[in-house]
DNA sequence: GTCTATAGTACGATAGAC
DNA sequence: GTCTATCGTACTATAGAC
């Protein structure tokens, strides 16, 4: 189990680089939201890149965890669909952050070798299970499309990471109209 | 007619942006590609907000000259089409570059407050015209889709936007996989 | 229009006391 | 585990010579 300063660091960091990116947030800038000091942060995470390493990881855990929940309670692939999508509806209402994918894209030929090494598996691993589910879902027609089902995840997942960015710069209404659209591509 | 060093600033400081991010390029990295001192920058663009401003301002022109020729020579709506997809598939052979809204979207909260309503110009144009060709395509019986034309509008240019980070992140095949998926839903 | 030089700030990171 | 203090670097921006 991790410390309590660590685990708030991580939620800390975590935070800015969805809401700032990972070139503009520091280690003083995390230090005085948790009232500590400069130093007390690369006590935990020495290096920028060892931080940024841990914030994918956790969230590529977190990811496990959420939709090997959802299998093990037999949700219908509708159910497991929403529970995907309310990932990017929760980072559209905590400040309008973007993705994870879509900070680290943007950035990623600024990021340290192991972060984007990092990345790769999270994204493949957020295809593959997307990738899985319409496939399933197909087969017991929830889902209708054309096309692989792979093909549709990319679809699927660059449309979502990018409504986030265009919600910023435009409106709330940009991202539920992607979402809208996305659910009635696969519907009929 | 603008400078000639004023015009490689901004071929280079564009490049930068959409390589590594507005905040993580410098006057420095522009200055010493150009072969000339960081203060000469300076003198054409004396803050880093003037300059980001006129990338885009830039953008927003070449974009609405580039629609403005096809209208005039009276191209299909899929030839129309093709030439706003260039710009992504540009971008992509340009060394993975990823689409100013998705380079600044991702940092809009890090962004001079003029830059960030040059951005939001720039998206609704773009939007505005993507919009009304859709629907002009669709009553000519080229294009074929539901919905309103400005959803489609918002699901294809967010789409676009993600599917060059993803790029960046796995490899091309995602994003010529969402430029095939986008033109299949838009024919039947 | 470009240069040298530099001010002023912020950053990532480390040493050593407590 | 957190602190003070500091090193070395990079950054935006400006002053003034040429």
């Amino acid at each position: 189990m991790q410390t309590d300063t660590k685990n708030k660091i991580l939620d800390i960091a975590a935070d800015l680089l969805q809401d700032k990116g990972f070139n503009a947030f520091s280690y003083h800038h995390i230090s005085s939201l948790l009232g500590i000091k400069n130093a007390a942060v690369h006590y935990h995470y020495p290096t920028k890149e060892s931080l940024g390493i841990d914030i994918i990881r956790r969230a590529r855990s977190n990811f496990a965890q959420i939709t090997q929940e959802a299998s093990s309670l037999h949700l219908y692939p509708w159910q497991q669909f929403d529970i995907f999508l309310d990932i990017y509806r929760k980072n559209l209402s905590d400040n309008h952050k973007v993705c994870l994918m879509g900070s680290l894209g943007a950035a990623y030929f600024t990021l340290p070798s192991g972060m984007q090494e990092e990345v790769k598996l999270m994204v493949n691993e957020i295809l593959d299970w997307l990738t899985q589910l319409l496939e399933s879902g197909r087969s017991s027609n929830n889902f209708t499309f054309k096309g692989d089902a792979r093909s549709k995840a990319t679809l699927i997942t660059t449309s979502l990471a990018g409504a986030l960015q265009m919600a910023r710069i435009t409106d709330n209404t940009h991202f539920h109209t992607v979402i809208d659209q996305v659910k009635a591509d696969l519907s009929n």
